[in-house]
DNA sequence: CTGTTAACGCTTTTT
DNA sequence: GCGTTAACAG
C-alpha cells in the first residue's frame, strides 16, 4: 500500500481500523467478519471507511453488495464512501463510488433481483408490490370469499391475519407455533388460518402481485436452488449489511445463500439496539453469526462512544444494565461533563408540549439550530399535542415516522391507477380505481374486471366493455384516460391521471384544495423517476419518510424542529433531545408489555431514545393523561407514573426537575407564564 | 345495486 | 377520535 494512501485510515481509533482492514487490503474478498458497534461508535463511518478501503485497493464497486437498514442510510453511505474515497483517489472517485449500484435495502434490492430472474422463476416481470393496506385489503377479499367474514364467533379482523401470515413467513415458522407463541386468542382459528392463507398466496399469484414478505421470500426460495444462488452469489466479491440485529430469519437465509462459506461477508449490529423484533427480527441472527462459520468469523467489538457526555452514557447503561440478558459490551467515552440528563416531572401533556418548545427556543437562543435538536415518542400519535403548539408558535418541524402522506386516500387512489395500467392483474388496483367512478358499487367493479381478466389486454377489453348503466360520462372519460395510459409516457401518464381524478376528488372530499396540493407534490416526485415501473415500486418500497405541517418538506436550507418516533431515530444524533411520555403505559406501551421478551424489547427501545443525545438529555414523565372518547370538555383523565425502566434505584443518575417549578405555597394558577414570556418576546422578532 | 347513515370496536413500532 | 362495517333507504 502507498504511504499517502494510508492517511485517510488515521482518524480510525485501533479497533475501528482494525474492522475496516480485516481481510487483507485486496480484490479478493477475506474470512467473515461480524462487527459489534455500539451506540455512538461510529458504526456508519467505520463501515463507509470499509466500502472505501475496498474500492481504494482495487475492489470493483459493481461488485460490492450493500445492504442498510433504510433508503436513507444508503446514501448516506455511499456519500461518505465518496468523501473519503476522494481523498485518495481525488477526481476519479465520484466515478468509482457511482458504480456502487447495489446498495439498499433488503427489500428493494430483492424487488431489482426478482425482476430480473422473473421469467427463470416463473413469476411476471411486470409484478407490482402491494404495501401493507393493499395486502390487507387483498386479504380481506379473500378473507371474504371464504365466508369468514360472518362466522358466529369473531373471525380475525384483515390485519391480524396479515400480521399472522407475515410473521410465519418471516420467521420461518410453522402456522401453529406462530399462533401459540405469538397469537394465542386466535388459535382456534388455525384450520380456517391456514385455508385463508393458501387461498392469499394463489390470489397474490393470479393478480400478479408481491407483497412485503414475497420479496424476502421469492429472493430466499430462490437462493435454495444451488445453481441461481451460486450464479448470484459470484456476482458479488463483498456482501456488507448494516443494522444486522434488526434481520430475521429469512434475512439470515438469503445471506447464508449468497455465502455460505462467508467469505466477504461483513455485518454490523449491535445486540443492545435490536428493537424489530415485532417484525420477526431475531436478535439471534447476531449472536450466532460467528459459529456459522468454520473457521468461526471474526469480531470486533466498538464499544467507545463518541457521542455522548459521560453522564448521559452512564444513565443509558444503568438502564440497559437491568435488562434480563446481559449484552456484548459496555460503552464507554471521554466526552466529560457536570451535566446529568433531567427527568422532568410535568402536570399533563399540554404542560409537556409548552415545555418542550421552551426548551427548544431557549436552546436555539444559545446558538443550536432546531434541526440539532430532537423530540423522540414511542407512538406517532404521542406528538399530536405538541404539534399543535408548535404550529400555534410558528416554529417549523418535520416529523419522521407515523402515517405517511403515501396513506392518505387520493394520493392512493391516484397510485392505484397507474399500478393498475402498468398491471392489469392486479385487481385491488383495479378495484379501487373503478370504485371511484360514480354509479359503480363493489358489484359492477366485480363484473368488469371477471369481464376482462383471461384477456391478453385486458385494459383494451375494458375499454370496449359498454357503460355501466349509471356510470355515463364518466365511463366515457374514464375510457379516454384508459387508453391514453396504454403505452406509458413519464412523467405525463401520472398528469393524466390527476386531470382525470380532479372531478372525483372534488365530490368525495371536503378539502379538496388540501388533497390537490398533495397530488402535484406526488406529480413532483414523480418526476424525479425515470420510468413508472420504478416509480411505482420504489415508491412502495422507500416511501417519502418525513411529514411537516406545511405540505411538503421544508427547503434544505430551512431550520427544523425533528419530531421522529423512536424507530425512526434509529442511527440518528442530535445535540440535544427531549424524550415525550417517559411513563408506564407509554414506554413501555401497554399494547408492548405482554411477554417478558416485549417488554425488554421496549427497555432496549428507550436506550436507543436516550443513546441518540449527545449534550443534553430531557426525559418528560407527565403525571395526568386524559382519557380518549369523551366528551370534549371532558376531565377524565388517569394518573400515570415514571417507567418501570428508571426504578428509585438509577435516579440518581439523573437530575430531577418538575415544571412550572413549584414553590411551596403558591397555587399552580399563579405559576405558568414566567418562563414563556422570554421566549414569547423574542418569538415576535423571528 | 348504489350510496348514505348509524353503530361499533379498536387503537404501536416499519420494509 | 378514528375508520370500518352493517343495516337501510333510494
Amino acid at each position: 500500500m502507498q504511504a499517502t494512501a494510508a492517511t485517510y485510515l488515521d482518524d480510525l481509533n485501533p479497533e475501528q481500523r482494525r474492522a475496516v482492514e480485516h481481510g487483507g487490503a485486496f480484490a479478493t474478498p477475506g474470512p467473515p467478519l461480524l462487527i459489534i458497534a455500539g451506540a455512538g461508535s461510529g458504526k456508519t463511518n467505520t463501515l463507509a471507511h470499509r466500502v472505501a478501503h475496498l474500492l481504494v485497493n482495487g475492489a470493483d464497486p459493481r461488485r460490492i453488495l450493500l445492504m442498510t437498514f433504510s433508503r436513507r442510510a444508503a446514501s448516506e453511505m455511499s456519500r461518505r464512501v465518496e468523501r473519503i474515497a476522494r481523498k485518495v483517489l481525488a477526481g476519479k472517485a465520484e466515478a468509482i463510488t457511482a458504480g456502487l449500484t447495489w446498495a439498499g435495502t433488503f427489500h428493494g434490492l430483492g424487488a431489482r433481483m426478482l425482476r430480473e430472474h422473473a421469467e427463470r422463476i416463473g413469476l411476471d416481470p411486470v409484478f407490482t408490490i402491494h404495501d401493507r393496506e393493499d395486502s390487507a385489503d387483498l386479504m380481506n377479499l379473500v378473507r371474504h370469499e371464504r365466508g369468514l367474514s360472518s362466522t358466529q364467533r369473531r373471525f380475525p379482523t384483515k390485519g391480524t391475519c396479515l400480521a399472522i401470515y407475515s410473521r410465519c413467513v418471516n420467521a420461518d415458522m410453522p402456522l401453529d407455533e406462530a399462533l401459540v407463541r405469538h397469537f394465542p386468542w386466535c388459535a382456534e382459528w388455525a384450520g380456517e388460518l391456514k385455508g385463508l392463507f393458501a387461498a392469499y398466496v394463489e390470489a397474490k399469484q393470479a393478480n400478479a402481485v408481491l407483497d412485503y414478505d414475497d420479496l424476502l421470500l421469492y429472493w430466499a426460495q430462490m437462493m435454495a436452488d444451488a445453481t441461481i444462488a451460486q450464479e448470484i452469489g459470484d456476482r458479488f466479491d463483498h456482501v456488507l449489511v448494516d443494522e444486522y440485529q434488526d434481520t430475521n430469519r429469512l434475512q439470515s437465509q438469503i445471506l447464508l445463500g449468497l455465502k455460505p462459506n462467508g467469505a466477504g461477508l461483513t455485518v454490523v449490529g449491535d445486540d443492545a439496539q435490536s428493537i424489530y423484533a415485532f417484525r420477526a427480527a431475531t436478535v439471534r441472527n447476531i449472536l450466532d453469526f460467528p459459529d456459522q462459520f468454520s473457521p468461526r468469523a471474526d469480531i470486533v467489538t466498538l464499544d467507545r462512544n463518541y457521542r455522548s457526555t459521560q453522564p448521559i452514557l452512564t444513565a443509558a447503561n444503568g438502564v440497559i444494565g437491568l435488562a434480563r440478558e446481559r449484552f456484548t459490551k459496555n460503552l464507554w467515552t471521554d466526552r466529560t461533563s457536570s451535566r446529568k440528563p433531567q427527568l422532568v416531572t410535568i402536570s399533563d401533556e399540554a404542560d409537556q408540549a409548552r415545555y418542550v418548545v421552551a426548551q427548544v427556543l431557549a436552546k436555539r437562543e444559545e446558538g443550536i439550530a432546531l434541526k440539532q435538536q430532537a423530540v423522540l415518542f414511542r407512538t406517532s400519535s404521542h406528538s399530536g399535542p405538541l404539534e399543535i403548539e408548535l404550529t400555534r408558535r410558528n416554529i417549523p418541524f418535520v416529523k419522521f415516522g407515523g402515517l405517511k402522506f403515501l396513506d392518505a386516500a387520493h394520493v392512493k387512489d391516484v397510485l392505484a391507477c397507474l399500478r393498475f395500467v402498468e398491471n392489469p392483474r392486479d385487481r385491488i388496483a383495479g378495484f379501487r380505481v373503478l370504485h371511484l367512478i360514480p354509479g359503480i358499487g363493489p358489484a359492477s367493479a366485480q363484473r368488469l374486471l371477471d369481464a376482462v381478466s383471461d384477456s391478453a389486454d385486458p385494459i383494451a377489453r375494458l375499454c370496449e366493455q359498454p357503460a355501466p348503466a349509471r356510470a355515463g360520462d364518466d365511463w366515457t372519460a374514464f375510457v379516454r384516460t384508459l387508453q391514453q395510459l396504454r403505452y406509458t409516457d413519464w412523467p405525463a401518464d401520472i398528469e393524466r391521471v390527476r386531470h382525470w381524478y380532479q372531478p372525483h376528488l372534488e365530490r368525495v372530499h371536503e378539502d379538496a384544495e388540501v388533497r390537490s396540493a398533495d397530488l402535484l407534490q406526488l406529480e413532483q416526485i414523480a418526476s424525479g423517476y425515470p420510468s413508472r415501473e420504478r416509480f411505482l415500486t420504489e415508491l412502495t418500497l422507500d416511501p417519502p419518510d418525513a411529514t411537516s405541517d406545511q405540505s411538503g418538506v421544508p427547503l434544505l436550507d430551512e431550520d427544523y424542529l425533528i419530531l421522529s418516533t423512536i424507530h425512526s431515530a434509529k442511527g440518528m444524533e442530535w445535540n440535544s433531545v427531549h424524550v415525550l411520555n417517559v411513563v408506564d403505559g407509554c414506554m413501555p406501551s401497554d399494547l408492548g408489555a405482554g411477554t417478558s421478551a416485549e417488554l425488554e424489547e421496549e427497555r432496549r427501545l428507550l436506550y436507543v431514545a436516550m443513546t441518540r443525545a449527545k449534550d443534553d438529555l430531557h426525559l418528560l414523565v407527565p403525571q395526568r393523561f386524559f382519557v380518549h372518547g369523551q366528551p370534549v370538555r371532558g376531565d377524565r383523565h388517569v394518573y400515570a407514573s415514571r417507567t418501570r425502566f428508571i426504578p428509585e434505584a438509577l435516579v440518581p443518575l439523573f437530575e430531577r426537575t418538575s415544571w412550572p417549578r413549584v414553590q411551596p405555597g403558591r397555587t399552580v394558577a399563579s405559576q405558568g407564564p414566567r418562563i414563556d414570556l422570554g421566549a414569547r418576546m423574542r418569538e415576535r422578532w423571528r
